[in-house]
DNA sequence: GCTTGACCTGGAGTTGCTCCAGCTTGTTAC
DNA sequence: GTAACAAGCTGGAGCAACTCCAGGTCAAGC
């Protein structure tokens, strides 16, 4: 698959990908003749899981942290499973909070949308 | 209220509301006799509006123009009002986009802690 | 053989803060 | 009275995470 077809599936905008191909966050991206990254199936799922990841606020030195460890394992590194872990824990905090403000978001704009659709309903 | 307690109680910092402020997305802040900010309950709440928008992630050009407009009436520039209500209902679109990534992101770090978990435990 | 299109690289620009140096101004401690 | 401290001020540099752009390569189609 190559770089477009990777963004449109992923999510990700190709200039995304290749800035976090030069941040170290994907696993070594192969090349063809030409010089183009070729994606396969699990660099595309990989995206994907970044995508998801940053859209929710998590840092990019995070990602890159998970993106070693998933590269490692845990014989090699002891600790290393449970680090992949915790970084997740922390990420799913994050998710907590998120929810969290938005809640909170929701019931202020559904309150202020109320009060100026009375004025706007009004003058109209 | 001085800008320390402003931030305290709004949740920005004090560096983010000197640069909102500098942005123009303040009502004019009023200083003392040392040209210190001082803050009324009005402005606080505005700051604690301004918090939650951003925590949510409103781009500070709708914030920026939302502030304008909060301050003109609709009889002064015909369409204020309908202005300020079309920028509430995209933010209120952008929420419902921020939680579907949260649920999607939550789904995903389920499956991953609970693979992860086990390997973790079958190693220690 | 020339144009088109997909890709490449390196680097500048953008958004939204965040930090810092250097200065002023009251207040407290000696 | 003055030294030290705390709280605030300004202007500007630095940073995260992209985003855009200029200038170049290379294969394919006309």
């Amino acid at each position: 698959m190559n770089i477009t077809d990777a963004a449109t599936t992923s999510g990700l905008s190709i200039d995304t990908i290749r800035f976090y191909e030069k941040a170290g966050m994907l696993p070594p991206v192969r090349r063809d003749a030409r010089g183009w990254r070729r994606f396969d199936a699990g660099a595309v799922e990989w995206l994907r899981n970044l995508e998801r990841l940053r859209a929710t606020g998590m840092p990019m030195v995070d990602m890159r942290r998970f993106a070693v460890l998933v590269h490692t394992t845990d014989a090699a590194a002891p600790g290393a499973a449970a680090e992949r872990l915790a970084i997740l824990h922390t990420h799913a905090e994050r998710l907590a909070t998120r929810r969290r403000e938005v809640d909170a978001c929701q019931v202020f704009l559904d309150h202020k949308i109320s009060v100026y659709g009375k004025i706007t309903g009004g003058l109209t």
